[in-house]
This record gives structure tokens, C-alpha cells and sequence, in this order.
DNA sequence: TTTAGTGCAAACACTTTGCAAAGTA
DNA sequence: TACTTTGCAAAGTGTTTGCACTAAA
């Protein structure tokens, strides 16, 4: 589980190039993140490298498998590995806390939304928004108390 | 259920303008749809009309709790009329399509949520994305198959 | 050497803003 | 009339593209 990143590059006859393996390092170690922070992260350590190759990148790494993306609400897509475990995300509309939870929490909706309409849920691009523990308990919340 | 909408602006020392109306009525109309398919509605019916006008009577709308937005994957965000029931949204990503489901399609999960994570599931904001019917029959789909 | 990948700058899509003119109450 | 709302046009984000140069194989 080290550069068997490389061999995928070049086994469809893709370069290996120095911004390809900095773009998958901070996918790595910033997960979800965003293409313009992918691009501070990957800034810092060679000044060079352009936004559009960020782009190019992760569009070519999401096409061999090596990562995948989400959307958490508004703002541009997060980036993790693909290699890393499917999750369900968990996002707090108040304090904007990301969790990460293990797919089978969405096991029941899989099952009812296979059985009863024929739907294939993709577990990994799950993202149920809502209020966390900690902010429904700072302010009542807008599910629990109504007009 | 005809025009209480006029009178929630007036309450709140909103004017009533032939704009906003259209844009409620383009809302109504098209369901889930993007600002830019909203501005093409209401453009159809007045020329005049501005696509900043749009935007902001929709952030107008939202905040008066007479429309929300859900975001259905990359793109602009989808409206509809905040008084239509909760819906669970399928969007499939082959075809695209989006099938609107009652909430109660997503019960389970909610309630997992909640008793093992505190989380309170904003249910109308809920979107799926995987494989329609459909779609799962033309091709086998990359659930069924793998390498 | 050959061909793919990159930096750059310009183009794009979508959204927001300032301001003067127009319209509601 | 007084003050909100609009249209217009320009400015902002975030992302994509064309092209000549650079570099991997």
C-alpha cells in the first residue's frame, strides 16, 4: 500500500510527474478537502505548480480510482482517497462539523431504496445534513420546536 | 393556500412586486429548478426581467421561509416551494433523473442517526445519488460488477 | 526523440455588488 | 413623498481551456 499509485499511472500510460504524486499526498493527508485547499497544500511545497494542474489532476486520479469526491453543501467538492474506507458524512448545518461515519448506517435506506424503487445508492457520496449533538443542545433546534 | 405569500411580505414590510411574484410562480411551476431555469422561466414572461433580480428575490423567498434550495450534485442549486412537503430526492448519475421520495423513505436512517449520534437529520435536504432502475438494467453498473 | 504534462493567461459559468432610475405604499 | 426594489454593468468566485514550453519515457 505504498507507490502502487505510480504503477496505476503508468500501467494506462500516464507520466509519473512530481505535481501528480504532491496532488495525492495532500489528498492524503487533508481529506475532503477542496481543490483550492489541495492547491495550498500542494503550493507550499513547490511554489510552482499551477491551479489548473489541481484540476487536471484530480480529474485524472478520480479517473484511474485513486480518489473520489463528495459534496458537502454549497461550496466546491471535497477530495478524499479512494482507497480509504466508503463513508456516509455527516454535515451540522450550524457549526459546519464534518463526521464520518461507517456505510452500514445507511444500510436500511439502501435496502428500502433497492427494494422498493430499484435505486443503486452510491454509500460513499452520502451526506446527510442536519444538527449535531452539540448544537441541538446549544439551541433547540428547528426539528424539535415549531411555530 | 393562494396568496398568504403576498401577505408574509407585507408582514414584514416587504413590497409586493410583479417580480417576485413571477419568481414564485417560476418556482412552483418548474420545481427543483436552478436559479438560471427560474430567470428563463420569468424571462419568458417579462423580458425585463434581470438576473440579479432572480437571485435575490430567491435569497428573498428562502429567508420569508416560501422557497428552499437542495444542492443536487455539482451544479447550481435547486428551489421549490418551502410549503411542499419534505421530500427525499434520488438523483441518478447516469441519466440524471431525480425521483422525489416521501420522507419516510429515509425513517430508518434518521432514527439510527439520531440514537447513535445525536444527529438530527434535516430530512428535506436528504439526496441519494447511485443508479436508477433504469440505468441499472441498460448497463450492469458498478455496484454489480467489479474488476 | 517523442509525446504527454505543465504553466500561463485568457475564457467561462455562476453569483454578487454599486448605483441611479423606477415603482410600491 | 419616502423608501424599497430593480436594471444594468462591472466585479467576484471557482473552474476550464488553448497553446507554447518543459519534461518523462
Amino acid at each position: 500500500m505504498s507507490q502502487t499509485w505510480d504503477a496505476a499511472l503508468r500501467a494506462r500510460g500516464y507520466r509519473v510527474t512530481p505535481q501528480r504524486q504532491l496532488v495525492l499526498e495532500a489528498v492524503t493527508k487533508l481529506d475532503h478537502a477542496s481543490p483550492e485547499e489541495i492547491f495550498a497544500e500542494v503550493h507550499q511545497k513547490a511554489t510552482g505548480v499551477n491551479v489548473s494542474t489541481i484540476y487536471r489532476t484530480l480529474e485524472l486520479l478520480e479517473q484511474l480510482g485513486l480518489v473520489t469526491h463528495t459534496h458537502l453543501g454549497h461550496g466546491a467538492p471535497r477530495y478524499h482517497l479512494a482507497a480509504e474506507a466508503q463513508h456516509v458524512h455527516l454535515v451540522c448545518r450550524d457549526c459546519g462539523r464534518v463526521t464520518e461515519l461507517a456505510p452500514d448506517a445507511a444500510q436500511p435506506l439502501v435496502t428500502a431504496l433497492d427494494e422498493e424503487h430499484g435505486f443503486e445508492t452510491d454509500v460513499g457520496h452520502l451526506t446527510v445534513f442536519g444538527t449535531c449533538r452539540d448544537c441541538r443542545r446549544t439551541r433547540p433546534g428547528p426539528g424539535a420546536t415549531s411555530a
